[in-house]
DNA sequence: CGAATAGTGTCTCTCAGACATTATATG
DNA sequence: CATATAATGTCTGAGAGACACTATTCG
């Protein structure tokens, strides 16, 4: 018992005279990938922002910042994503971290990526009007890499206007949604409502990450057999032309 | 043209006035999960080392250590791997960054893991003889809980004996791969020779990580079928009681 | 020959995926 | 009634999964 308290002792001790910063150590940063569907107009959206500083003035890059001390790297993506979105409470991934030697010039520095998917009625970004110079675009492949573009400003970027190693973080995000789509329920998180959408607004989402157009019998199909204990329904609605609609809640 | 060498120019002197130490900065990490399996037996097992200092005098740690500068993680992981155990050329992955405040007594430190397949023939490991006390531990699921035991060496461990966040560490890592088991080919970097491996070998391998017994005929069509076009036959071999073996060439 | 091990064959059931049909709204 | 939209039904082929049978070697 003696001896318990005197190891424990001991261990106070040593932490007490520990010193970390005899290792040299790296800045580390989050960043995070908003990823957005538009339902209507099947488009996959991101939000970028265009750098005021140095290095890669004016190029384009993922949101993000420096971990503050005792800060989890989820809460600095967290914190991030409201300072530069206003947007909170969506659900946050972590993708992967990065630190290849010479991804940031100003140093030794690694970044921590997390995927948000917010449903696009939460995001409310005007393009171009402010400071930050915040900008939602259209994830566009085209000759076997992404574009990203918004037409109301007149954008159009290519993996050289993107900074540091964005890009490849931007396509390992997107073949992670990809990825996960059929085996994960992260398309619901895309739904404005999880509590109350319709078949054809889940299906336009899988359709618009998938990058391909689901049969229709066959979606619900499967999304009923692979959900089936976690839907609900509510009953169907009118909505305008056609068949009215069922509607479901989901888990 | 001018006007691109001077921005070029001034980026350069910015960086060059650029401080990152201006920020704090966490101390940073790479442990690795060293796996293998033992097909004979059909065991998974992990590499643990006995803490030799606080924190966490005495209890069992994964292996690792602090990266160091313009060092991507991948080479610390891979210098730790080489330093500890000795092996080389094994492939690894990258699992999670952990970053959570308390995760270590000493301060401000995450942790990025990565798991290392590794062929048991390629790991030699003579427990409990040395310094560092290393020793490969049997992964066993009790009570709806990991343990670890080496009978060799009469050691039995359950999550109370593991340092820092470790067993959750190594919790999500065997979800991890048990996970990616059906849907990707990682039981392959356990095989001790990937260019000439036979069907029950293979099959040990996935029997073990996914923790059940696979159907023999079934195994067998599933794999050709998912890799034929990966497989060579190398031709059948006699090797001790019953039907000759045919081999196989992966890749 | 019998035990051990590996390979092959068969049968059922489910589900992916394509396609056709029906139902209900608007104009 | 034509059109748009959603739901439902049918058919086929591939594959999951269980089971039985055959083949080859050793003692």
């Amino acid at each position: 018992m003696s001896e318990l308290y005197e190891t424990t002792g001991s261990e106070k001790e040593f932490l007490k005279k520990y010193d970390l910063t005899k290792y040299e150590r790296p800045s580390v940063t989050a960043d995070i990938l908003v990823f957005t569907v538009v339902p209507k107009s099947k488009e996959l959206k991101l939000l970028l922002i265009q750098r005021g500083n140095h290095p890669f003035l004016n190029k384009w890059a993922l949101p993000g910042g420096f971990a503050a001390p005792d800060e989890s790297l989820l809460d600095t993506a967290r914190r991030e994503l409201v300072e530069e979105t206003g947007v909170e409470g969506v659900y946050l991934e972590q993708l992967y971290t990065f630190s290849d030697k010479g991804r940031d010039p100003r140093g030794w520095v690694i970044t921590t990526a997390y995927i948000a998917m917010v449903p696009f009625e939460k995001l409310n970004i005007k393009s171009g009007d402010d400071a930050k110079n915040a900008a939602l675009v259209d994830v566009i492949r085209k000759n076997d890499s992404w574009c990203f573009k918004n037409e109301d400003i007149g954008l159009f970027l290519q993996e050289s206007d993107i900074a540091f190693d964005h890009y490849r973080i931007i396509d390992m995000a997107i073949e992670r949604l990809r990825g996960k789509l059929d085996y994960t329920d992260i398309a619901f998180w895309f739904l404005p409502n999880q509590k109350n959408f319709t078949m054809p607004q889940l299906k336009a989402i899988y359709d618009t990450i998938s990058g391909n157009e689901y049969e229709r019998s066959y979606f619900v199909k499967t999304i009923k057999n692979r959900y089936g204990s976690r839907l609900k329904e509510l009953g169907k609605q009118v909505h305008g032309v056609g068949k009215p609609v069922m509607h479901y809640s989901y888990k």
